[in-house]
DNA sequence: ATTGGTTATGTCAGACTAAACATATCGGAA
DNA sequence: TTCCGATATGTTTAGTCTGACATAACCAAT
């Protein structure tokens, strides 16, 4: 129930942004690993990828989500700015206050069962 | 305020539907013009591309929520069903939550404004 | 200096998507 | 019977997105 693999809400802003799930998680991987590449395996997705959308995040707002650093005995790493942990949890709420609506339920009824093929 | 352009919600369903602004206002074109082709047109959208949603979420709801008929008079329209209707009213339900929620006045303060390009 | 793990970029083929064009069918009304 | 606007599909091309591979730069610790 803490990740819902159900729903996944993406929000599309008129600068052209959007920002989903795979953005949010890849910002709490990133807070919790350490690191852009630590979260990009954890999420199962390439650095390449991982990078790219930090990059999409940090030019479209404001100010940079996600600080990194490179170089030292670790390498190097990645943190998230007192920005980027905001905008986590603000999804974080929206996406809470979504699964609780419902009208998601009475949406998730009239679908088909998961026995259906294709 | 009616139709917030800048805002869009996307559903990612288990069953691999995704549900979004384009459909719901497909669906309320088809509801409101009585025909599939002219809610493309309205949408601009070829008539191609909105068959394919309709055939699209017909087959991943419960029912259809389309309706269709050929021939006649007219040609020839579609209505939604009510199974339709109460699935628009849903997301437009979950989209007005949506709209009214403080963090998504928060997430937005913290885009860059639309001065900035690309 | 060497090392190691990370950030930061480039490239390129393949997959997927979207758009454009083309037909065939239908059936009430004139 | 002919016509018209709509449904219903097929095909093809163009554009976009993705994933895999490759490489360079960085720098604290050893």
């Amino acid at each position: 129930m803490k990740n819902d693999p159900r729903l996944s809400l993406r929000l599309h802003f008129e600068q052209g942004l959007t920002f989903g799930r795979g953005k949010a998680d890849l910002l709490q991987g990133i807070a919790e690993e350490g690191s852009i590449s630590g979260a990009g395996r954890r999420l199962k997705m390439s650095y390449r990828r991982a990078w790219a959308l930090v990059e999409e995040m940090n030019g479209n707002f404001r100010a940079p989500l996600v600080d990194s650093s490179r170089g030292g005995a670790k390498g190097g790493g990645a943190t998230l700015t007192e920005l980027g942990q905001a905008v986590l949890a603000d999804y974080r709420a929206l996406e809470a206050m979504l699964r609780k609506a419902p009208e998601l339920d009475s949406l998730r009824a009239s679908l088909c069962d998961m026995s259906d093929k294709k």
